[in-house]
DNA sequence: CTCGACTCCTGTTAGC
DNA sequence: TGCTAACAGGAGTCGA
């Protein structure tokens, strides 16, 4: 599913569209349309208009346009960015293989004949005109030691939890977690402010790392853990049989043996 | 403030 | 064979 690397190829998908003057805005589904967001606010804000950037924080895409609007996309669990009917991406796991048209949620023409297009079956994402951004956390890509020791400190909460709270750290998922704390030795129901200084270490490690390999790889589902994220999966290290509960409400699976 | 529990969405799949 | 129920996870809300 989308977590920030996902996100990332979208933006770098989205850069297609700059410079592109907009003719035309479908947005049909209101239940798609987030906070005061309106389908006619849309239409009247960006019809005319052109966008000048393509920025992401985390697991949000924003598109900033030339009139000074923000237009914020979310692709919730199986959303893809098409731009001129391309896929940056052409699996996403747990989303459908088929690739249908009427899973189009959203969409922008451009005068050239273009279109930018939400395709999302599940109907997670969402589009959000000038979103807030301030409550969310550093950017995956962005988190340093000094910020991870912030998001760490003071909370009792699992470490998995605390890690995949956007307010913390904005882009990690449930695929890409897992995969951390597997790669890390950290057993996911550690509390967040139970971790060593050699483990706080290791975990930052492990997100830079995690995060570049599976950026040059392809996506979030491209861990050593993924194909193991089964029911009686066992453990690519040491062949331990992985546990599988819910953590925030989330499938866990981790290695009873080497995660503590 | 924190944090777990619950809810939403729908395509796919396990099981009867 | 056909049906149902469970499952997947991002994100928001609610109440303790």
């Amino acid at each position: 599913m989308p977590e920030g690397i996902e996100v990332e190829y979208y933006r770098i998908g989205a850069l297609q569209a700059l410079g592109r003057t907009i003719s035309s805005v479908a947005a049909e589904d209101n239940y798609y349309l987030k906070g005061e967001t309106s389908s006619e606010e849309l239409y009247s804000f960006l019809v005319g208009d052109e966008f000048t950037a393509a920025r992401r924080i985390g697991k949000l895409l924003l598109l900033d346009s030339k009139g000074g609007v923000t237009l914020g996309l979310r692709f919730g669990m199986t959303g893809r960015l098409l731009v001129d009917n391309v896929s940056s991406i052409d699996h996403l796991e747990y989303s459908s293989t088929r690739n249908e048209s009427f899973w189009d949620r959203f969409s922008i023409e451009f005068e050239d004949g273009g279109l930018l297009t939400i395709r999302d079956p599940r109907r997670l994402g969402s589009v959000e005109l000038n979103p807030k951004v301030d409550n969310l956390g550093s950017d995956i890509y962005q988190i340093d030691g000094r910020g991870l020791n912030v998001v760490l400190r003071g909370s009792s909460r699992p470490i998995k939890a605390r890690l995949m709270d956007q307010k913390q750290i904005a882009g990690l998922g449930n695929l890409l977690t897992d995969e951390i704390l597997w790669r890390s030795s950290i057993d996911p129901r550690r509390s967040a402010d139970s971790l060593s200084k050699e483990e706080k270490r290791c975990l930052l490690y492990h997100i830079k790392s995690a995060i570049n390999q599976l950026t040059e790889l392809g996506g979030s589902h491209m861990g050593k853990l993924q194909d193991n994220r089964v029911i009686s999966g066992f453990c690519p290290k040491d062949g331990a049989f992985l546990e599988r509960y819910k953590v925030g409400g989330r499938t866990t699976y981790s290695c009873p043996k080497h995660q503590r």
